[in-house]
DNA sequence: TAAAAATACTCCATAGGTATTTTAT
DNA sequence: ATAAAATACCTATGGAGTATTTTTA
């Protein structure tokens, strides 16, 4: 039968005080208590500990031999509390990050170093995804936290992370490229590329309700499923498009980009509420506030 | 707070079986039981260990983490009570032996190596010594065991280990020499080379006695301190002496060895009755084992 | 004879048991 | 409806307290 720890801790105490007296006040308890589990400790090791007399209490030879043993098992049962502690805090354990493959290009590289140096000890894989294959994740469980656009579903919590302008992106040479801002009712004209219908429902719908409101049905001339593929079909003069400011740094040539008036996109970080990985809200406090002090859309 | 190895035993099963009701069958607790215990532990620790539904429970990844560590408390606290059982066996520890001068060459290096073959981690320190340091350091807690020749003084345990013959030591030449054997009485009228009193005065009692018992006082012409220096003196021709028959290895010229007969001398392997130190008795239990079933008067 | 530990007992905190309810599939 | 866990309540073991005795320097 192997002892509690409480016994352990006694033994130590006893040890190191070299009186059951002096330890029974270190320990907040009554000798004679003290001298009681000393003995049944004694009893379950099967070995006497101590040497008693008028003077104290000494170790015998098993006793010296068992101390730095009771003093390890101690310390890793302390470790292993203090495990859980750093695990609560998120600062140990393994995180699951998943890019929206259109927000990878500036997020990851600044969130992955700043959870490199402020959570040394966490793992963090990353993976890059389309929204749908994103989404799915979160809700598995595949992922535990995802960077992306909304608006994505119900039942999903997220935190805003930065806030971006949308622009019309024209090819370079449009009548309307030079203009310092547009509203979306001054392109009810144009011809459009945008994304495949099929790509993430509710962003659709979002965009309807948008050109609704513009008071125009986009005349879609063809659809690319890449923020690469809509400008490069803008530089080749198909149409024109709608993406966020960030999305030129994809392309500098053939393009010109031209804010839309209270047009705005925003990124936001999601997870399920149900996931109880205690490194979700701590990279989650982290993300936000790196988002508060650096401008991540330059960052990457 | 820390929590108590039971509880981390249950956790352990609990995590094993991926359910309570099954843990604690394998426990032979109750479940309703073991789920207080498990959430004793949660709160303890400040954190959830298990996602609990209708089919069971599943590691949180709190619990992940904290799963190898609650093993490795228990591994630890294995091995310390462990250590304990070895150390009561004698199988490790320290243990400090004395040898008495005369019967080191001879003692000394078969139980050091049969101790270091049977039991490979003991600590084994040895010490040649007089017989009264030997006496005075195993009453004084300074050797566990000694290998002497008694009689030595109350209060000291003691094994036999071997008898050997005594023998009268006479020079090469001397008319006695060729004789088969000797009674003590035969040499009356010799000339005796002997220890000094002051050596160990129970031993010289016992000579006293022998010599009384055989009808007369020995004429000492001088007297020398080691078996060497005796066996200088006999060659030399400046009187005999009388010593066991295992001194003759110390000098194979110019002395000659009669046995005495009914004259015996034992080597003893003593120790103090309050020494609590388990190596002791592993260790008589080895030398004595080794006495039977070898000659360590020519072990050496 | 004093200081320390051990013993005898009493009490109560809590581990563990039994009965039942709640929850999720 | 069923299987599992949680809750409520009770029991009893044993950890801790108080009074006293024993031991040894």
């Amino acid at each position: 039968m192997t002892p509690e720890l409480r016994q352990l801790r006694y033994f130590v105490a006893v040890a190191d005080e070299t009186s059951l007296t002096r330890a029974a006040a270190g320990l907040h308890i009554a000798q004679q208590s003290l001298s009681q589990q000393i003995t049944v400790l004694e009893r379950t090791l099967g070995a006497r500990l101590f040497d008693r007399d008028a003077r104290g209490a000494r170790l015998t030879a098993v006793g010296e031999l068992f101390l730095p043993e009771a003093r390890a098992v101690l310390a890793r049962a302390e470790a292993a509390v203090a495990t859980v502690g750093r695990a609560v805090r998120g600062e140990i354990g393994r995180v699951r990050l998943a890019f929206l493959t259109t927000t990878a290009n500036y997020l990851l590289p600044p969130v992955v170093r700043a959870v490199r140096e402020q959570l040394p000890d966490l793992e963090v894989s990353t993976a890059e995804a389309s929204i749908a294959e994103l989404v799915d994740g979160l809700r598995e469980g595949r992922f535990d936290l995802a960077f992306t656009r909304p608006p994505l579903v119900d039942g999903l919590t997220s935190r805003t992370l930065l806030t971006e302008e949308v622009c019309a992106v024209f090819p370079t040479g449009h009548p309307l490229a030079t203009r310092a801002s547009l509203t979306l009712a001054d392109l009810a004209g144009e011809p459009w590329v945008l994304t495949p219908r099929t790509s993430w429902e509710p962003w659709h719908r979002s965009y309807d309700a948008d050109f609704a409101a513009a008071g125009f049905t986009p005349h879609v001339v063809q659809r690319a499923a890449t923020v690469q593929g809509l400008l490069g079909l803008v530089a080749a003069g198909v149409g024109i498009t709608r993406l966020t400011r960030s999305s030129h740094s994809l392309r500098r040539t053939g393009v010109a980009f031209v804010p839309l008036e209270h047009d705005v996109a925003r990124t936001e970080l999601v997870w399920l509420p149900g996931n109880d990985n205690p490194a979700v809200p701590a990279l989650v406090d982290l993300a936000v506030g790196l988002a508060a002090t650096t401008d991540l859309t330059e960052a990457g």
